[in-house]
Formats: C-alpha cells, sequence, structure tokens
DNA sequence: GCCAACGTTGGC
DNA sequence: GCCAACGTTGGC
C-alpha cells in the first residue's frame, strides 16, 4: 500500500466535479509527464491512497481523500485530434500515456499549501520543494498519517 | 550526445 | 504578470 499526492486545476476537475462523478470516480486524463505516467503505470496499486491537491488556483492546497480504482490503461484523450490533450505520436497499438482511475474517498475541508508548508512533519514532502512542479508525487506513509491529522483538525 | 532555446508549471 | 525551475525539442 502506498500513497500519493495527485494535483489537479479545478478550472479543469475540481473535488466538486468528483463528487458529482459517476460513481465518484474519474480517470486521470491529461498527465503529459514521463515520470508522473510511470507512476501511474508501474507503482499504483488498487487501494493506494491519494491526497486529491488543487493547484493553480486562488487557494491550492490539498481538498479531498481518494482511493487508486483501476489497474492502468491507455489515456483515451491522446487519441482525441480536437482535445488539447491530442499526442500524434500515440497510436491504440501503442500508447504513449497511460492513467488509473481514481475514487473519491470523501471530500475534506482545505488544508492549504500555507498550512503544510507550517508544519515541519511535512518539509520533506516532494510537492513542498522548491521548484517542484511534478503532478504526481509519493507521499511517506508518516506524512500521510499527518495530513490525515490536519484534515480532522479545525480549519485555522 | 550535447546543450541552448523554448515551453510549461505553479506559487506568489 | 512575474519568475524560478525544469522538461522537451531540435540543431549540430
Amino acid at each position: 500500500m502506498s500513497y500519493w499526492l495527485m494535483k489537479s486545476e479545478p478550472d479543469e476537475f475540481s473535488i466538486d466535479d468528483l463528487v458529482r462523478a459517476p460513481k465518484k470516480t474519474t480517470p486521470w486524463f491529461g498527465v503529459r509527464n514521463y515520470l508522473a505516467r510511470n507512476y501511474m503505470r508501474d507503482a499504483m496499486k488498487v487501494g493506494d491512497g491519494v491526497l486529491f491537491y488543487h493547484s493553480s488556483c486562488p487557494e491550492p492546497g490539498i481538498a479531498g481523500l481518494a482511493k487508486v480504482a483501476s489497474t492502468p490503461y491507455p489515456d483515451e484523450t491522446q487519441f482525441d485530434p480536437k482535445g488539447k490533450y491530442f499526442d500524434p505520436k500515440a497510436t491504440r497499438e501503442t500508447p504513449r500515456w497511460m492513467l488509473v482511475d481514481v475514487k473519491l474517498e470523501r471530500k475534506t475541508r482545505l488544508v492549504s499549501l500555507a498550512e503544510m508548508r507550517a508544519e515541519k512533519a511535512l518539509a520533506g514532502m516532494i510537492t513542498l520543494q522548491r521548484g517542484n512542479r511534478l503532478s504526481i508525487t509519493p507521499v511517506s506513509p508518516a506524512e500521510w498519517k499527518h495530513i490525515g491529522g490536519l484534515i480532522a483538525r479545525d480549519a485555522g
């Protein structure tokens, strides 16, 4: 069992979109970074814990808890020539971009990036490291547990 | 295979 | 809108 932080821009797909999604599940489409892809394709297992993170928005931070809900399969958006995620080098025979389904566990209070940065226990989190832009990063069991505690805390 | 230029991410 | 960081591209 592993843990992950997965970023989404709420303008594109927010925690509320996941709440409303059929079966509260979504394919994690649109990843176009090889390391992030490799995490989904090679490392994630069904049942792994996911921190759903809102990025590039007024208040970035963790917005919910989710789980990996499928084995890897091709990202359909790579095949759509009209879509923004089209990849002309990908074919059905040799897809380049793989994804997993993510299923909502529950929406949480927003644990803001500022709040995360204030926690010494989270100082080692990859996503908090200067310059890190990766949209999917592993989270240690200790970090996962600590964030669980933050979520349970009242805001402020 | 090197590396400069360019594009993107994402916080502020 | 700015800028740091870093991945990708393409010329050589």
